[in-house]
DNA sequence: GGCGTAATGTTAAAATTATAACATTGAGTG
DNA sequence: CACTCAATGTTATAATTTTAACATTACGCC
């Protein structure tokens, strides 16, 4: 780790920052030096450059680890989250307007809208609007204001009522802890504004959380679990919620 | 282009919606062909994917070109725009509000950002969001509403009011048309009111445009030459720009 | 100035990826 | 049922990238 290596990096950062890919060769005569050692630069420093098939890339959206293998992703929690997603999606249905929460839960659960004919997609969420802005059967509908870089989603004071004005069928709900008695909880206090104006005007709530959350209680309580019509989770051991929920009340969905 | 061959990219589209890379063994490997058969697909049908050594990628980043390379981008006007942007960062004082303007003229702006200690950027489009999330230093306020993915931006009755709530500094501003006589004009009218709030409450108001769009008119006039204060392109052959429009009035630069 | 070390450059071999040519399969059609 | 053609698979070869080992340069220090 030099003090020219760091300069290089800052160099070839700021040439990928607009995006695209850069080859090794270009990188290497921009800097005045060989592609070794360009190559040993990328290999040393951390950097969110990275190096594939002789080419330079960034990921320059944000929320998204720089360039990861999707094979590793799979073998964390990703396959969880693409289960419980599918589960979700079955409750989906044409020409649905759709409340989408932050966070990385439901991500997956975008690229599933491209089977349908029209849906509407309502956000608080960059990365949400990112993957939706792609499809293009789909109404995106985006809720500004200041950004929070930690959880890549907008607030504003206006949100909730702005939410409340929307024509919301099916409101999509993630969140960082779940306890039954306490209730649903959240990291960010921002958040907590457009969740329950999503939960206070859809016709039907789902909450979709992955197992490792129950029993889990985090800074910002939104809701309790009495507010949602289904929850779909991946364990059937989550603690004490059939026993305390049954049916029809709350229905349980098992990814 | 096939049915199938179609249906394969659909299924790695979703593989890679939410990011990351997948090697070209493990997609060949998920649609149950032949690597050879992917490669096939990708070269024939025009997709987001991408394949860059030995790996797929795609940008699920709105508003960039997949994966181009930005040799070629340097070529066309990738450059000019480049300089047009550093120009126009020489006006950009710490602590500035800037209002960015959607398009993909100030997109080369944004990174340039990143030298500054403090700055907040009010923007109503999605790339110049996703550029600016991505810097630590730069406070963001997007101005949300419906997605119009033709200019990667949101549209909303209120969106004037609220940005003229704001306190901006500069606005600078885009244009895909400019003639002297009959003034300033984008192609969506979505945009209008953006601008026009834009340009009514910042101090100072700067209109970035390269020289191919002197006597271009587009479907929707926002404002006249007069209204900004300084104009930062890259031609001074600008028709009858200086003639017309003699400092101080109106400031020319030439990047 | 000579020495030592870190940074960089060069080269050759190994691994990987890309391309092209040809073989095979398989569904539709007369 | 044979024929045809498009889709896919296979193989060999070419091009490229990666890695490792070693040569060279540059800079600080005694």
């Amino acid at each position: 780790m030099n003090d020219r290596s760091a300069q290089r990096m800052a160099m070839l950062q700021e040439a990928l920052a607009s995006g695209g890919t850069l080859h090794l060769r270009d990188a290497a005569e921009l800097c005045g030096v060989s592609e070794m050692t360009i190559r040993r630069d990328l290999s040393t420093q951390p950097s969110a450059i990275s190096l594939l098939g002789g080419r330079l890339v960034m990921a320059s959206c944000p929320g998204v680890t720089p360039v990861y293998d999707l094979t590793e992703q799979q073998s964390s929690h990703y396959q969880v989250k693409q289960r419980l997603c599918q589960r979700a999606a079955s409750f989906i249905e044409e020409g649905d307007t759709l409340f989408i929460d932050c966070g990385s839960t439901l991500i997956p659960l975008l690229s599933q809208l491209s089977r349908f004919h029209e849906l509407t997609v309502v956000t608080y969420a960059l990365n949400v609007a990112n993957a939706v802005a792609a499809l293009p059967n789909v109404r995106l509908v985006l809720l500004g204001g200041l950004f929070y870089a930690s959880s890549q989603s907008f607030g504003s004071d206006g949100m909730g009522a702005a939410i409340e004005r929307l024509g919301i069928n099916k409101a999509l709900i993630s969140a960082a802890g779940v306890d039954c008695e306490r209730g649903v909880s959240c990291f960010h206090f921002h958040e907590v504004g457009p969740k329950q104006a999503a939960i206070a005007t859809a016709m039907q709530r789902l909450l979709i959380v992955d197992a490792s959350k129950f029993g889990v209680v985090r800074p910002a309580y939104f809701a309790s679990l009495e507010d949602f019509d289904i929850v779909v989770t991946d364990d059937e051991r989550a603690p004490g919620l059939l026993e305390r929920h049954p049916l029809p009340t709350l229905s349980v969905t098992l990814a």
